[in-house]
RNA sequence: GGACAGGUGGCUGAGUGGUUGAAGGCACUCGACUCGAAAUCGAGCGUACCCUCUAAAGGUACCGUGGGUUCGACUCCCACCCUGUCCGCCA
């Protein structure tokens, strides 16, 4: 969430660089400040009254205290009563209004966000590796998959619909090796702090990291009282972890690694990227979370995205790092990078990370904050990203490992995860 | 699910209709004492918003949350949430 009182003081900067997202949400602006005119007028208005209102109630507890007859006063200060409740009710639709709004506009980006309309226009800021080379036709994963036995898409099918995947035997076991490993090595050699939080989180929380109110439709709701969501990612559980918090200076910066699924609904998404496992309603992840100063974000996310690349690079896996533009970063991100593994078998580069610093987008949004060394309270800084998403990383080791004999090679990191073995 | 107890500042803990933003204690900051430290003494110390020369001073709100009664609510009434203890049920 914006800030309204910069947003006051200099609505054209605010208006220049929305304007960027080609998203029209610089028009919200307007209505912005012609809210935030309203409502501070009331204030002010509603304020002298209290004031007034507070001063007499004092003078009438000591008109009765000695005895005296306090009717002329008290009479008046019913009236003022009526004016006050008036002006709350007024403020109290105005403030919603407005919030509405702001909880609807999406971050400013950094300066070094490069600008542009679509996917075509994000900065392919290096590629690393090679594409793998084979003397046969690559297979993509669900010949591959299936063949081995290790998924199982017509069961996920008749379980839950399609966008679901079963894994079997090895390929399971390898799903679970691939979770373990990625905790492992964030945890070990990088120094983040495992959690594992619940699935299922209330809406604050999906306003607090900025899925809510605006994509509502792209998640699986459980209709409790109040409902609950299930969680698209680990951001939304692992950030929350220190919503309406005040941290003290020492407590920073904060990592986090967490396992968990995400679903999602994917609307709208239909007919694309529909076979094997590239796009599915539920998928396992181990996400990176950091909580950190103002100073140190932009730092910070080169380091997030060097956390995931280690993983590309350990696991020998050809990608590249994009830098979003300002028409197809997320609506929370300042600025983000995304990572693409290359699959060999479907011929394509699929996104298995995304990291981001969404300044105090969040922060603000969830009240979460520190004391500086000069005692101000400050909000945090948040920044997040996939190390990494699994179905994905998943179908860049079949298709980038496969033999010409229909087995996969496993790359040295992951064999103690499996047994000790080499092949599957 | 049932019964009881309780939710007050960074922590602890008073406060049952009118100078209570909130006693006392702890912690913290500054100062005095000291060669230095401890102890002791003195002073200060919540958050958000409005206003504003992002000065000083002021104003408003906040004692789990949301309503209600009242000129006035931490204090009275209603609903809800959470925590603890005991009982029941259960992986």
């Amino acid at each position: 969430m914006l800030d309204v009182r910069k947003i006051r003081e200099n609505p054209d900067f605010y208006r220049e660089r929305l304007a960027r997202r080609n998203s029209g949400d610089d028009l919200l602006i307007a209505q912005v400040l012609v809210l935030d005119e309203q409502r501070r007028k009331r204030l002010q208005e509603n304020e002298a009254l209290k004031s007034e209102r507070n001063r007499t109630s004092k003078e009438i507890g000591a008109i009765k205290s000695k005895g005296g007859d306090a009717s002329e006063p008290t009479a008046r200060m019913k009236l003022v009563g009526d004016q006050i409740a008036k002006l709350d009710q007024e403020l109290a639709t105005i403030e919603t209004e407005q919030s509405d709004i702001l909880l609807r506009i999406p971050n400013i980006n950094h300066d070094s966000v490069p600008v542009g309309t679509s996917a075509e226009d994000n900065r392919i800021e290096r590629v690393v590796g090679e594409k793998a080379e084979f003397t046969f036709k690559p297979r993509p994963h669900w010949e591959i998959g299936t063949e081995l036995g290790l998924i199982d898409l017509e069961a996920a099918t008749k379980i839950s619909g399609s966008g679901f995947i079963v894994f079997k035997g090895l390929g399971a076991r390898l799903e679970r090796a691939l979770i373990s490993y990625l905790l492992d090595l964030h945890t070990t050699h990088h120094g983040y702090t495992e959690v594992s939080t619940p699935f299922l989180v209330r809406g604050e929380s999906m306003q607090g990291t900025s899925q809510l109110p605006k994509f509502a439709e792209d998640m699986y709701r459980v209709e409790e009282a109040p409902p609950l969501y299930l969680v698209p990612t680990a951001e939304v559980p692992v950030t929350n972890l220190h919503r309406e918090e005040l941290l003290s200076a020492d407590k920073l910066p904060i990592r986090y690694a967490a396992y968990t699924p995400c679903f999602r609904r994917e609307a709208g998404s239909a007919g694309k990227d529909t076979r094997g496992l590239i796009r599915v309603h539920q998928f396992d992840k181990v996400e990176l979370v950091h909580i950190v100063t103002p100073e140190e974000s932009y730092a910070t996310l080169e380091v997030l995205v060097g956390h995931a690349e280690r993983v590309l690079q350990d696991l020998g896996l050809h990608y590249r790092v994009l830098s979003l533009c300002t028409g197809d970063i997320g609506f929370g991100a300042a600025k983000c990078y995304d990572l693409e593994v290359w699959a060999p078998g479907v011929g394509a580069w699929l996104e298995v990370s995304s990291c981001s610093n969404f300044e105090d987008f969040q922060a603000r949004r969830m009240n979460l904050r520190y004391k500086n060394s000069e005692g101000k309270n400050i909000f945090c800084h948040t920044l997040n990203g996939s190390g990494l998403a699994l179905p994905r990383l998943f179908i860049a080791l079949l298709e980038t490992y496969q033999q010409a004999d229909g087995h996969i090679l496993i790359p040295e990191p992951l064999r103690p995860y499996l047994g000790g073995r080499k092949e599957i």
